[in-house]
DNA sequence: TTTATACATAATCAGTGGCTAATATTAACG
DNA sequence: CGTTAATATTAGCCACTGATTATGTATAAA
């Protein structure tokens, strides 16, 4: 219950509520490493386990390792375990829109 | 001209340009910081002068002229100096699009 | 031509992030 | 059991980020 300063330019009220920013700052910073937004994009809308993208990324398995980390524990990726192997994909709906939103903006190849 | 590592997996190709990757990565990384991705909600579609968005994120000039500077320096934002002002717009529709869909996904209040 | 306003830049410093290398865990397999 | 494969974790090092403070520059106003 905190006061916040009310935004007004123009007339206009614009709810940029700061919860909303904290939220969206946190997943963004976590989606906008290098390596993080290659295993996104590899990742789509299928579950591969860590091997499978350690080979398509291209690093060590432990930095990989640490980098799904990060994206899990942000909400992003959520992992499940079969015998020895993890499977990780992405969370939700929305993220995977985010992410192919990005993929609009971002690639060239329309 | 490099050789790059060719991503197939369940027999998709997948076409993860290193160089789309870092220039995501680069405007995600500049859109992310929680001050950054305010000013970008606050401005909109609209141009507002410096003083405009010190005075609805709130925190010093410095910072916010850092920060603004950060924003210019990736393309997300432009400016137009106007006598002693100086105004900021987003600076492209894609980058206004990206900001739109992140609001879509991050803002509570659909 | 002084004074005030609007904005930018530089320097410093605490904190964070990311890579590497080494070690730990867990499960399959002989 | 011991061993190998798959993944996670930890520690240490280096680089970068970001807030603060102070100073600089340009324009306007008096």
């Amino acid at each position: 219950m905190e006061t916040e300063a009310l935004s007004v330019i123009d007339g206009k009220k614009l709810s940029t509520h700061a919860e909303d920013i904290e939220i969206a700052s946190r997943s963004l910073k976590a989606m906008s490493h290098p390596l993080r937004l290659k295993i996104l994009c590899i990742l789509g809308d299928r579950e591969i386990c860590v091997q499978g993208i350690v080979e398509n990324v291209g690093t060590t398995q432990s930095n990989i390792s640490q980098h799904l980390a990060i994206l899990r524990d942000k909400g992003i990726l959520s992992s499940r375990k079969d015998a020895n192997k993890v499977y990780y994909r992405v969370g939700d709906e929305r993220t995977l829109q985010l992410i192919r939103m990005m993929q609009e903006v971002f690639c060239s190849t329309g």
